[in-house]
DNA sequence: ATACAATATGTACTAATAACACAATAGCTC
DNA sequence: GAGCTATTGTGTTATTAGTACATATTGTAT
């Protein structure tokens, strides 16, 4: 019957100290909507080892910065937002996926409107690229992307986080032209609209589009309740 | 226009190793039903700031090793069982989670079939405990012990995951005494086992339950196809 | 005025879910 | 072994969600 001996935590830190050799970092797919494709924000890389290739936007986290904090820092930096939805999906913890030492890295996504909101455009290596058109990135990012689109496409049509990608007003084809931008499908529009009108997140404003070659279609805004910011986390709202 | 510096990555860690000074845990929440009840393997707390409290088993990350194979390493440590199925859910790290200094943990969730395999007890501190008889915890695991419990009544009607937790040959009644026990509520009989017979997971034994005090119920297993054992990953599967 | 392009809308079929009741069987007790 | 008890096994109806599909309407452009 083994004692069991207490140890403050001091004396833990102190003989765990060869633990503390791993760097974490945070990782952002940060989705973006533009002439009917799904974007992702993307960067050169800047290590040799992965000479033009596109990587994710990242960073390490601080010692003193929770890691939903660093993922927030990053989209400000790169984005100049902060008020958006960000979601941790998983994280990737492969021995060799960083060649610059052991990195553990922490991905989120999160979904931005593109049209009304600027990029800060450190340098122009920095941009949207369309998701299906990235075959090959750098360290694991093909991977982590894949792994952040696929929870975008399981939460979609369930629960109402689209509509960060688009502006305030919009039509229901606009919406619906946005969920098969994501899904990589065509859907039928009155059974999608029969399946947005049952969820009941949307508000007529009464007003209708302009400027459209044809007729024009009413504009509806997301009921102001359900609207996700910062780090307000709505759970499972049908 | 800023020219692009281009560096190695050796470069690039050495101008980083103030980042190398975060740990990584893993933290693996392991169900078990007994009993009728889900129960959780948790170990009574080495820290003298947590003196009393219950914690879930884990262990840091090594510099060497990828951490999935951590959290393996941790259920075979602690059950001696190497091939059964463990899922990530979810990194925790809030910047004063851990009293030993700044440690970000991974949480993996498992399910064990506790009749059939017994424990390593290195120590009379390690036990199966209900889960929802656990109010507070060490650290941050009863978050971490939520937050994994309702990743599990997510999946539980929807994929076959709960057979890790029964023996091999289990009746109807058993499997739907285990899905009780996980969601807390109560099923309608006929209903559950037709949504199970829709499902298509079972395979009919031709045998039936023996030494029951009333009419015996057939016995079942999981098609072989469906068992998910060591690190193999089924993906939705209907 | 006509052609065009897109909006708006409804019905019939199928699948899944929820509520609900009764006959059959094995062990146990007396 | 008769009767009691506990639990198995099974089916119908009503409701709701999902899928496939066609026609009339409205505004713009020519």
């Amino acid at each position: 019957m083994a004692q069991q001996i207490l140890k403050t935590a001091a004396i833990e830190k102190s003989s765990h100290l060869e633990y503390f050799n791993i760097a974490t970092s945070v990782d952002c797919v940060l989705f973006g909507y533009e002439q009917k494709q799904l974007k992702v924000l993307v960067i050169k890389s800047d290590l040799q080892e992965f000479m033009g290739l596109w990587s994710l936007p990242g960073d390490f986290v601080r010692v003193d910065e929770d890691i939903d904090d660093a993922s927030y820092r990053v989209l400000q930096q790169r984005t100049g937002l902060n008020d958006v939805y960000l979601e941790q999906v998983h994280a990737f913890g492969s021995v060799n996926r960083h060649p610059s030492g052991r990195v553990i890295t922490i991905a989120y996504y999160s979904l931005i409107d593109i049209t009304n909101h600027q990029l800060r455009l450190t340098d122009n290596e920095l941009h949207w690229h369309p998701v299906f058109e990235l075959s090959k990135m750098a360290f694991d990012h093909k991977l982590i992307l894949d792994t952040c689109l696929q929870r975008l496409q399981e939460k979609v049509m369930e629960q109402p986080v689209v509509f960060n990608l688009l502006p305030g007003k919009f039509s229901l084809r606009e919406l619906q032209d946005v969920n098969e931008a994501i899904l990589g499908v065509e859907l039928d529009r009155r059974n999608f609209r029969k399946r947005i009108s049952l969820k009941n997140w949307l508000e007529d404003l009464n007003e209708m589009e302009e400027d459209v070659p044809h007729r024009p279609g009413k504009l509806y805004k997301l009921k102001d309740e359900l609207l996700r910011h910062g780090k307000k986390e709505l759970h499972e709202i049908s």
